[in-house]
Order: C-alpha cells, then sequence, then structure tokens
DNA sequence: GCGGACTGCTTACCT
DNA sequence: ACAGGTAAGCAGTCCGCG
C-alpha cells in the first residue's frame, strides 16, 4: 500500500509530463534571445521542486553556485549562495600567535580570525582551535605559493618565542574543495530535492518519502537509537525520487590528413566535419560541414534524422553551441578529453569570444557553464562500476564494447578513414556513435543517470564529480561530511598515520603490508550437491560488529587494550562507536534487510523494483571498496590497522565456521575468503551452522547458492559449478580469461554446455565421451591448420603500459606492441593488443601482420592442453591419452 | 654454449 | 589511485656441465 502512494506522489512531484524543452534548431534570433535574457540563467525568487545536480565556485562572483535542475520545464537554474559563507581552515595557533606571521597578515586574501571548539578524535577530547577565514578559496590552498595552509608552518617556526617544531604546528582542512565544504557546513544534500522560496534555498519535503523511511527505519528492530540515526539518515537519501532527465548525447568527427591519427584537441588544427547530436527528447540531428569533393553517398538515414549541411565550421560550431546552452545534461564519451575539449579550442581557434563558448576547459576535464557534462568514458571506466555495478558485462571501455555488451548496439566500422567517406557514410557513423551513447543513458530506464545520483546522494558530490572519481572519494566524501556534521577536526592522514599506523601480520605476497584473506585447499574432484554458504559483506559486517574505525583501534583507553582481535596486537575500543562503523555498518544494513530483498520483491510496482535495484547496487559498489579504503594509502583517512584488523577477523571467522562444519561431520570441499562450499550438508547441519554463527559471531551466515555438482582441481580460485537450473559459474578456469584465443575458448564452451547437461554420476561417462570429441576435434583441427580466420588464434592482451616502459622484461604482447608501433601505429597504455604465436624468432606477430603458415600449431596444442587439464584432472580424463588416442587411429 | 632450476614480471582472475 | 591471494606464461639469471 504503502509503496504504491510513495509511487504516486513521484509522479506529482517529478513526474515530468515528458518534458518538451525541445533543442531548438539553430537560429540567430534563439541566441540573441538567450543573450537578452541574460546568462545565467535567471535566478528566481522562486522555484518549484528541483534537483540539486551540480555545484561549484564561481570566481566572478565569488561565491558558490549551485545548479537545480527542474523536471518539468527540464531547464537548469542557478542558485548563488547568499548567507555569505567564506572558505576557511582550522589551526592550532591562536590568534595572538598568529597576527605575528606577517605574510598571513598582509595576504590579500586573509579575511579574520574565528576561535571555535571542536572535538579532536585523535586526541579523544574537545579543542580550541582557531579558524582561518578567507575572502577566496584560492588564498587557502591550490596556488603553487604564497597560500596560507604553507605560510604558516613555514613562517612561524622564525617568528616563535619558544622553539617549535614544524610538526608541532598544526593545519587542518586545508584541503577540501570549497564547494564541498559549502556543502557539509550547510547541511546541503546534492542529488536531492530543493525549492528556491523568496530567494533562499530550502529542502523540499515529500510526505510519502517520509512516510516510507518511517516504515523502514521501523523494520530495524536491532538497532540501538545511534544506528537508527543513520539508517534514518541514508533512508532519506535514497527514499527521495529520481527525475526524469532530459539529455542529449553528443559526438564530433574531425577530419585528419592521416587517417590512423587522433588529431590533438588541444592544437584543434583540423576541421570539424560532423556532428551528431542524439537528444531525449528523440531529436536527432546530423550537422555536415559541406566540403568540396565530397560526394553525397548513395545511401539514406532513417526519415526521422535530420540532416542540416553548413557551408561555414564557426556556423555549424555555433549550432552545436545553441545545444549545449540548452540541454540540462550532456553526454558524451571521452568529451573531456575530446569532443568538447576540441569543439571548445576549435571554437578559440576560430576567434570566438570567451562568453560564446559554453565550456569549461580543466586540466583533465570538460564541464558546461549552463548543463551538467556527463562523460561515460570515465565513468564505464570506473573499475569498481565495472566490475560491482555491471559484474563485468564489458571488458574493454570502448564505446563498441560497452554498446554491444550493455544495449547491443555496436559501432559501424569504417573501411575508409573520416576524410574519405561520403555526406552519408560520415553521417551514419558518427550518428551511430551518438545513438549507442544515447543509449547507454537511456537504457534500463535512465540507470546510469540514476545510478549517479544515488551516488551523489550517498557521497554529498555534484554528478560531474562522482561520475568521475573513484570510490575511494566518494567514501571520503561522505566521511568528511559527518565530521562536520559532529563538529569534529577532520584529521591530517599523517597525523592518524604517526598515531596508528602500524601493521603487525606478514602478507604472503611479497610487497604487500599485511595479511589478507584465507584461501581453503578445494578436495579435487567431481562432487554433487555441494551448498555454498558465506557471509553476506563480510567486511561491512566486521567493520560494523567490532566497532572498527581510525578513532577505535588503539584507543586511548587501557581498559580496551584487552578487546584484541584475533591474530594481532590490535585492540578496539568499546566505550565509543567509530564514525566508520556506523556509516559502514549501516548501509550494510540497509543493503541487506531492505534494498537487496525488496529489489526482487514481485510485490513491488516494477517502478520501486528498478529503482530499489540502482541503489542496491550503489549500496554494494560503496560496501565492497568499504574496507579497502582503509589500507589505500592515497586514502584521506588511511589507516592501515583497521585493514588488518578487517582481514584478521574475517580470516579468524572462516576458520571458525571450517572448524564448526567438520565438528558438525559436515565435509568442506573449499572456501575463500567469505565462503565455505559444503558436501551434502543435511537441512539440520546447515541450520545449526547458521544458528552457530549468528551466535558465536554475531554474523549472519548464509545459504548463497547450490551446486547440483561442482568441479575442482587441485588449484584455488579455480572451479566450475552446475546450478539447479542448469546454467554453470566457471571461475578462474583459463577458459573463461579473456586473453585466450576464440579457438580454444569455442572448444571449452562446448564443454560446458555439455557438462551443463549432466544430472547425476551417471551422466558423466556419456559426457566424457563427448568431451573427448571435442577436444579431439579441436586438436585435429588445428593439426591440419583448419581455422576460419587468423583471429581465432590471436592472444588479446592489454597493454598496461606505453610500449618503451617496459624495461625489466619484454612480454610477448609488448613484442608484438612493438613491432606494430613500427609500422606507425599508435599505442597507449590500455590498448588491447592482438598477435598469435608464430615459428620464427620473436615468436610473436601482431595478427593483421601474420600468414597461416607461420603459426607454431604445437604452441597452440600446449596451451590447449593447460587450459582442459584444469577441469580433466577431475573428470580423471587425461590430455595425453585424449591426443595419443588420435595418433593411434591415423596409424591405423 | 646449453638446459634446468629458479626468481621476477606481467596479466587476468577471485573474494 | 579500494585491498590481498592465486594461476599461468614467459623473460631473464645463475649454475653446472669434463
Amino acid at each position: 500500500m504503502a509503496q504504491r502512494r510513495l509511487d504516486e506522489f513521484s509522479i506529482s512531484v517529478t513526474k515530468t509530463q515528458e518534458p518538451k524543452a525541445e533543442a531548438p534548431p539553430f537560429t540567430e534570433s534563439l541566441e540573441k534571445e538567450r543573450k537578452q535574457q541574460g546568462f545565467p540563467p535567471a535566478v528566481l525568487e522562486n522555484l518549484p521542486p528541483s534537483y540539486f545536480v551540480s555545484a561549484t565556485y564561481d570566481g566572478k562572483a565569488g561565491k558558490v553556485l549551485i545548479k537545480l535542475y527542474e523536471p518539468v520545464s527540464g531547464r537548469i537554474y542557478f542558485w548563488y549562495d547568499n548567507t555569505g559563507h567564506k572558505p576557511y581552515c582550522y589551526t592550532n595557533l591562536s590568534p595572538y600567535d598568529l597576527e605575528k606571521i606577517d605574510r598571513l597578515m598582509k595576504h590579500p586574501g586573509f579575511d579574520h580570525f574565528e576561535i571555535e571548539e571542536k572535538f579532536d578524535p585523535l586526541l579523544e577530547k574537545s579543542v580550541k582551535v582557531t579558524k582561518i577565514v578567507a575572502k577566496d578559496p584560492l588564498a587557502i590552498g591550490g596556488r603553487p605559493k604564497g597560500c596560507i595552509r604553507d605560510i604558516i608552518p613555514e613562517d612561524f617556526t622564525k617568528v616563535a618565542t619558544i622553539p617549535l617544531s614544524a610538526e608541532s604546528i598544526k593545519v587542518w582542512e586545508s584541503k577540501i574543495k570549497y564547494y564541498q565544504s559549502y556543502i557539509y557546513d550547510h547541511g546541503l544534500l546534492p542529488g536531492m530535492v530543493y525549492e528556491v522560496k523568496n530567494g533562499d534555498l530550502v529542502p523540499k519535503r515529500l510526505e510519502e518519502a517520509e512516510k516510507m523511511i518511517q516504515k523502514i527505519v521501523g523494520t530495524f528492530k536491532e538497532a540501538d537509537a545511534e544506528e537508527l540515526q543513520y539508517i534514518e539518515q541514508w533512508a532519506m537519501l535514497l527514499e527521495y525520487p529520481a527525475p526524469k532527465f532530459r539529455y542529449v548525447a553528443l559526438d564530433i568527427e574531425v577530419y585528419s590528413p592521416i587517417p590512423t591519427r587522433m588529431p590533438d584537441p588541444r592544437e584543434a588544427a583540423y576541421p570539424i566535419v560532423c556532428v551528431s547530436l542524439y537528444g531525449s527528447d528523440m531529436q536527432k540531428r546530423v550537422l555536415l560541414l559541406k566540403r568540396e569533393g565530397v560526394r553525397e553517398g548513395s545511401e539514406r538515414l532513417p526519415a526521422d534524422v535530420q540532416i542540416e549541411y553548413f557551408d561555414s565550421e564557426e556556423r555549424l560550431i555555433r549550432a552545436v553551441f545553441e545545444v549545449l546552452w540548452n540541454y540540462p545534461f550532456v553526454v558524451t564519451f571521452n568529451g573531456d578529453d575530446f569532443d568538447l575539449r576540441y569543439l571548445a579550442h576549435r571554437a578559440e581557434n576560430h576567434g570566438f569570444k570567451r562568453d560564446e563558448i559554453p565550456i569549461e576547459i580543466g586540466k583533465r576535464v570538460c564541464l558546461l557553464k549552463y548543463g551538467v557534462h556527463i562523460d561515460l568514458y570515465k565513468f564505464f571506466f570506473n573499475r569498481s562500476i565495472q566490475i560491482y555495478a555491471f559484474n563485468n558485462r564489458y571488458r574493454d571501455v570502448t564505446l563498441g564494447d560497452v554498446g554491444r555488451a550493455l544495449v547491443g548496439l555496436d559501432k559501424i566500422m569504417l573501411e575508409k578513414g573520416i576524410g574519405e567517406l561520403t555526406y552519408t557514410e560520415l553521417a551514419k557513423y558518427c550518428l551511430r556513435d551518438a545513438e549507442i551513447t544515447y543509449k547507454l543513458t537511456s537504457f534500463e530506464d535512465e540507470l546510469v543517470l540514476k545510478l549517479i545520483l544515488a551516488l551523489s546522494r550517498i557521497s554529498s558530490m555534484p554528478m560531474e564529480d562522482v561520475s568521475r572519481q573513484g570510490v575511494s572519494r566518494w567514501i571520503r566524501n561522505f566521511m568528511h561530511r559527518e565530521h562536520r556534521r559532529k563538529n569534529m577536526l577532520i584529521p591530517n592522514a599523517e597525523d592518524i598515520l604517526a598515531l596508528k599506523g602500524k601493521t603487525t601480520t606478514k602478507a604472503i605476497i611479497k610487497g604487500k603490508k599485511y595479511k589478507g584473506a584465507i584461501v581453503v585447499e578445494p578436495v579435487p574432484g567431481v562432487h554433487f550437491y555441494v551448498a555454498v554458504m558465506d557471509f553476506p559483506s563480510l567486511y561491512p559486517s566486521i567493520i560494523k560488529v567490532w566497532n572498527l574505525g581510525y578513532q577505535s583501534i588503539l584507543c586511548g583507553h587501557t581498559e580496551c587494550q584487552t578487546n584484541l582481535v584475533p591474530d594481532t596486537p590490535h585492540w578496539v575500543c568499546r566505550k565509543k562507536r567509530a564514525l566508520e562503523s556506523l556509516l559502514i555498518g549501516s548501509l550494510r544494513d540497509l543493503r541487506v534487510q531492505w534494498y537487496k530483498p525488496k529489489s526482487k520483491d514481485k510485490a513491488l510496482p516494477p517502478e520501486v523494483r528498478s529503482w530499489y535495484n540502482i541503489i542496491q547496487g550503489a549500496l554494494k559498489v560503496i560496501l565492497n571498496a568499504s574496507y579497502g579504503v582503509f589500507g589505500a594509502e592515497t586514502f584521506d583517512l588511511y589507516c592501515p590497522p583497521v585493514a588488518e584488523a578487517t582481514a584478521a577477523i574475517g580470516r579468524h571467522a572462516i576458520t571458525q565456521i571450517i572448524k564448526r562444519a567438520e565438528e558438525l561431520g559436515i565435509q568442506v570441499l573449499y572456501g575463500d575468503t567469505d565462503s565455505v562450499f559444503l558436501k551434502n550438508p543435511s537441512k539440520e547441519q546447515i541450520r545449526e551452522l547458521e544458528e552457530w554463527t549468528e551466535r558465536e559471531l554475531k554474523m549472519g551466515l548464509d545459504v548463497d547458492k547450490v551446486y547440483r555438482y561442482a568441479v575442482f582441481s587441485s588449484r584455488k580460485k579455480n572451479y566450475l559449478g552446475v546450478l539447479e537450473d542448469g546454467s554453470v559459474d566457471v571461475k578462474g578456469l583459463t577458459g573463461k580469461k579473456r586473453h585466450i584465443p576464440i579457438f580454444i575458448k569455442n572448444a571449452f564452451d562446448k564443454m560446458k554446455e555439455r557438462l551443463a547437461t549432466v544430472k547425476s554420476p551417471a551422466d558423466f561417462e556419456a559426457a566424457k565421451k563427448d568431451i573427448i570429441q571435442t577436444i579431439r576435434e579441436c586438436y585435429m583441427r588445428l593439426k591440419r591448420r583448419e581455422w576460419d580466420s587468423l583471429n581465432e588464434l590471436a592472444f588479446n592482451v592489454v597493454l598496461g603500459e606505453e610500449p618503451e616502459r617496459y624495461t625489466k622484461t619484454t612480454p610477448q604482447h609488448v613484442k608484438a606492441a612493438r613491432i606494430l608501433k613500427e609500422s606507425g601505429m599508435e599505442l597507449k597504455a590500455g590498448d588491447l593488443i592482438s598477435f598469435v604465436k608464430v615459428v620464427n624468432d620473436p615468436h610473436v606477430k601482431p595478427v593483421e601482420l601474420a600468414t597461416k603458415n607461420e603459426i607454431d600449431v604445437d604452441k597452440y596444442v600446449a596451451y590447449l592442453h593447460s587450459t582442459f587439464d584444469q577441469v580433466l584432472d577431475a573428470l580423471g580424463l587425461d590430455f595425453d591419452e585424449i591426443i595419443g588416442l588420435t595418433k593411434l587411429e591415423r596409424f591405423m
């Protein structure tokens, strides 16, 4: 019932009668109109419910600027700070001392001092600090020299009346982006709904969402008051509805005299010959530059595509800019480094005035003066997004691969260079790229934008930042937000490290900082009925249950020193909850107890399920990284003993489970980090194990899945399991690695399909025969050189670095890359190298350059051998025997 | 000069 | 710029070998 009301309500607030603010075709009158209206868009005294989508510091105005997206009109409105908030940092020097620092007092950006009482989480007590308030953010930090944050420790040691070490002079919070600091101080929530009333920015309260939040909070019966507070806070961020977005996908094509070379966007030396725009209002436009000697082309484009020819490039660019002044969201694939950068520089080359260019060029990003630019390349490149949000469905971060994997749409292959295409060929090619970019944004009900919105809410970051930065920044920012909310000083990384930096365990891998998880030696063979039990989000659970955080680990109380982390000398505070423990713990609880199950609940309307699915995905990404960040030097709250303690407790937990399972008479076949694979356990045994874990470890242990049967070799992280429904899990086997030749992969997949049909031990005999057949066939085809194309034999390996930067060794793919480079190919880190193994000297060759006869067939047979060995061992088969038989046959 | 044992580098994977 | 653990293949080194 409540669910339904939520839905109705979201309609009345955000349902945008399909925003109809159409992208107007280029007209000079429209541009005039815009100028008359004035830019930025009129700051209204009153604005209907709108989404906080972006924030920045406007240097000209000297104020924070917040961009609000109003979904009914589909427009962006600007709101400028009217509270007089100013940038600042803290120090432990008194104003009296600070006044002695000449360079500070005379600094043009210095404003005034204030004295504040803050809680110092490392000293575990309240302290008086001086707030140094500045006129502009760059005065605090950001300029290479002469910033307030550097001046203080540099100069005070000289003027101090008593000798002081530089380390004892502290400056805090000087590296926080000003608009973030503003967001935290005003308790603003990016991604949420606001109104402007009499010029003030005020949160919009949505009754139905609020009711839902209370309902959710009510289901957490075991949480204490402090935990409930956090659960409620998160639930608010996650329950408020998302808008329908109005956006346009943009892609440009540039003429290049050398077809294989990408034109440099910083020089923008060549003309932009085509721009495609694909809008959420279903506008599809292709803007083409008229050039001499280019033919029309015979193909036709779909009727709903609007083709526009331009005599001058300048007018074409103006038409594109009109669109960039119009849409609230502009989506590109690599627009930061190419499309927008090129457009902006090309416009400069044409003599456009600065305020005619709607693009703000940064070092690594390109933002829009009006709307929000989302660069999907940056977003999909994010490893956490790739793995956890999209389950590794795409492997290369290219428009073609991501498009193929997520929306079933590939790039158009070109046989010629851009300069040699006819107008229609060029239009088609360019439009397809914009179409893929558009569909990557629109698919599954605008999943990508909604995911970014959800992450923006969780992390308190503008959508642009959240889509470009990594998970450690998201986590850092919500932790910073909570420090400010609780009036805690945000500690400096070096202070945390100096006080709590030591690790004590020894990593198995050379060069790592501490010991990680346990992997159980598998029991080789085929096992029927295998139940996999695991701890749902083990590490976040540990952080919650054990109260882990930089404050609580190795705390100052002697009474807590007996609360030891197993396998380490570290102790954990018993008196006060750590922020991280509360934040991560409450997020975990919400995902496990509410969003994950509800996203699959058929009783809920599909829109709610789909939103919940996005939320649980966003939470998954964050939770999966929430332990790792403590062990990452680049994380602002880096605290190695917290990471070490988490892993140690994890080892303890799985060890206890294994011990208990064996005591219950269950055979443990395998286990990794947070899971145990149990051979044919009874219902009672499972229940006992669950109950024991809950009671003794205070953590949940669930049956994650049940394999009809599983195949283990003696290798860890290598197995194959067939589920009840016949689907097959393949983990770590060479046959699924992406670098292996398709030729071998196909044979492996054939075996996999055959294994999926095996239901009982008796079925195995027939399956084995078929598998033998498959292998023999593959072997014979190799020996007889019967493959369709050399591509089938190509290994595909990613170049981790520029080819020249391999100095220690020269791996095969680098050899191939260097050969390619000699033949004029441009190669950089991240490129995929396809090569085959050949008989003659360097023993590798890029596929493009190789011929059939030089293939080293024996190398491929050896590879086939090792790929299949991982499974054959367990099935009691022997590769050599399989091959040997065929040799015998040939003999007879 | 060559092969085997060994270490280290690199990539791709697992949780 | 989340962590550590594992597999595999190859490059490079060292050592013994009349």
